[in-house]
RNA sequence: AGCGAGGUAGGGUAGCCUGGAGUGCCCGCCGGGCUCAUAACCCGGAGAUCGGUGGUUCAAAUCCACCCCUCGCUACCA
């Protein structure tokens, strides 16, 4: 037999480090890619689950200067708490790392002169209006003025707020800087270099008719649509300070701009993590799976593998590209930008990672925006959660305790388990097809299946306070056997969504890495000590606290 | 404006690619059952002209055309 080559690496859209991620942003990407993480974990796969902070860019060089901090350090600090935050929604990564580290430079510098080497790289020209008193150019969001349509007077380069008409910084009547305020404005000729998809679209256009079929909808349609647009150059560096310096003559005062390095931060990352770096990323079969909001889809789709298939480096090209809609939040204060609101920080002060990613599994934007609201929230942890799958694990192990059996004596019941073996087999179709969200309502669906059993198995009559009645020890045994074999499958199933409560579960059973084939394995016998809900509603207290999240209106 | 994604019972979703009885799921609602369990669980029922208008077809939620509404991208935001 030959050994088993095949790995996956798993990536979630690098969070930008400007400021602390909402739920909507997790459940974007990081929370999916992590579930699938887990999954693959289950499945005995070998998986590596990469992420990190997106840390340079003109939001954050910009933030920092008004905070009167260096960006580096602005960067670095909201690194941090994204790290401590995404940890403790128990997100499984193989190593979280960030983009503006030594490895990603080395990545950034390696593949930019393969690029270069290949004949892709061009310089481009564009006119740009820069501050003299800032010494700085102006990137169009940061230079204001009139506007040349309706006469608003904070016109931004980029667009009206007043009239929503898009502009040029040209456009902009006596324009002054963003930044100081200052008119001292002047229009100034500069050189960029830019990565040539032109060239690259026969390779690129190969590239997504042979893997779109895998990808979410709307990754594949977008996409299509692009290519027949036709892919242009685009730039790779920009004129700023925080960044890769560009390692060119002539380009010493520029650095890569923040798409290009954040994109080749996967690669940085993942060699920051180890030497089997190359296994993975240059292993002969590799699946590259990348997880993201729909806003990433063209970054990931063309630009991307342009750069990879450009480079000529040998690297994986992406598999699956999974694009997530939105999670909006209507009636919530819910904004990364404005940093106000539920962010996922201020979340955990008011219920444990299994709920939250529990119910935002459960409410997932797969084919479409979706507004999360308390209400919905609440709905989902306490009828879905709590009642069927909380309610139904308990009840067993309850029944089983007061039953005084030993687990090792239980029997299989040949009733459930067909029905229980097919939504498991949908569990694992699910997965593989990346639909995730439907592989969690499978396993509501095996409580449901548990908790009419015991309504038509009528138990009550069987098993009292104090031991198994009279006669009724051979049923006891078979029916227990079958419903406690199912609270461990749903312990197992519930790991990539609720690991918390999984590995309470599980540790009854003795198991601490669960697997699918434990499913397999014999009951032995189970630890009941301290046995109590593995879930609980949310209380009267935790409502009021969601509340205070509320828009008011 | 161009492009992408949506518009299915009171709310939320699946089905659409590969037409075939509105077929499904969750919550809510109405009625019944049960009492092992966290007032939890189980069974039954009501409730939808599948955004609109035309077209193709023996047959359209599903295919085609046009229109309306929502969200997103097209911006030196990433």
């Amino acid at each position: 037999m030959q050994q088993n080559t095949k790995k996956t690496i798993i990536t979630s859209a690098l969070p930008y480090s400007e400021a602390m991620p909402h739920l909507g942003n997790f459940v974007g990407s990081i929370l999916p890619a992590d579930v699938f993480h887990r999954y693959e974990e289950l499945a005995g796969r070998d998986s590596i689950f990469i992420c990190g902070s997106d840390q340079h860019g003109t939001p954050i060089e910009i933030r920092a200067l008004k905070e009167g901090v260096s960006a580096e350090h602005l960067a670095d600090s909201v690194h941090e708490r994204m790290k401590k935050v995404f940890e403790s929604f128990e997100c499984s990564f193989t190593h979280y790392g960030k983009t503006n580290s030594e490895s990603n430079k080395k990545a950034v510098y390696e593949i930019f002169e393969a690029l270069d080497k290949n004949g892709y790289i061009k310089e481009v020209e564009s006119v740009m209006p820069y501050c003299n008193i800032d010494k700085r150019f102006l990137t169009d969001r940061y230079i204001e003025g009139k506007c040349p349509y309706c006469g608003f007077e904070g016109a931004r380069g980029d667009q009206c707020d007043n009239c929503g008409r898009l502009l040029s910084p040209q456009d902009l009547i006596d324009p002054y800087c963003g930044l100081c305020h200052n008119k001292d404005i002047e229009f100034k000729k500069t050189v960029n270099l830019a990565i040539e998809l032109d060239k690259l679209q026969p390779e690129i256009l190969d590239f997504v008719k042979m893997r779109m079929g895998a990808w979410s909808r709307n990754a594949a349609n977008k996409t299509v649509s692009y290519l027949e647009q036709g892919l242009e150059p685009r730039e790779i560096t920009r004129e700023m300070k925080w960044g890769f310096p560009v390692p060119r003559k002539g380009f010493e005062d520029k650095v890569f701009y923040v798409w290009f390095d954040a994109v080749i931060g996967y690669i940085g990352i993942s060699m920051e993590w180890s030497e089997k770096w190359k296994d993975y990323w240059k292993g002969p079969d590799t699946e590259l799976i990348q997880f993201m909001g729909k806003d990433n889809i063209e970054f990931h789709t063309m630009m991307w593998p342009g750069i990879l298939i450009g480079s000529g480096l040998g690297f994986v090209l992406p598999h699956t590209i999974y694009a997530y809609e939105y999670l909006t939040a209507k009636g919530l204060k819910f904004s990364k930008s404005r940093g106000v609101g539920l962010n996922m920080e201020n979340a955990l002060e008011i219920t444990g990672p299994d709920y939250w990613r529990f119910a935002l599994m459960y409410l997932a934007p797969e084919s479409s925006d979706n507004d999360f609201t308390i209400a919905l929230f609440v709905e989902v942890v306490n009828k879905i959660m709590n009642d069927k799958i909380g309610n139904y694990v308990h009840r067993v192990l309850t029944l089983l305790k007061n039953s005084g059996l030993k687990a090792s004596e239980l029997v299989e019941d040949e009733k459930s388990t067909d029905k229980v073996a097919m939504l498991t087999r949908k569990y694992a179709e699910d997965f593989e097809a990346l639909k995730m969200r439907e592989a969690l309502r499978e396993l509501v669906a095996i409580a449901d299946v548990g908790n009419e059993t015991i309504s038509s198995s009528r138990p009550w009559e069987l098993i009292g306070k104090d031991g198994v009645k009279l006669g009724g020890e051979d049923r006891a045994k078979e029916f227990l056997g079958g419903m406690v074999s199912i609270v461990r499958r749903m312990g197992v199933l519930m790991w990539p969504f609720a690991p918390d409560a999984s590995s309470k579960i599980l540790k009854r059973f003795g198991i601490s890495e669960p697997r699918l084939s434990d499913l397999k394995k014999p009951l032995k016998e189970l630890n009941l000590e301290g046995l109590e809900p593995v879930f609980s509603k949310l209380s009267d207290k935790q409502l009021k606290d969601l509340e205070r999240f509320e828009e008011d209106s």
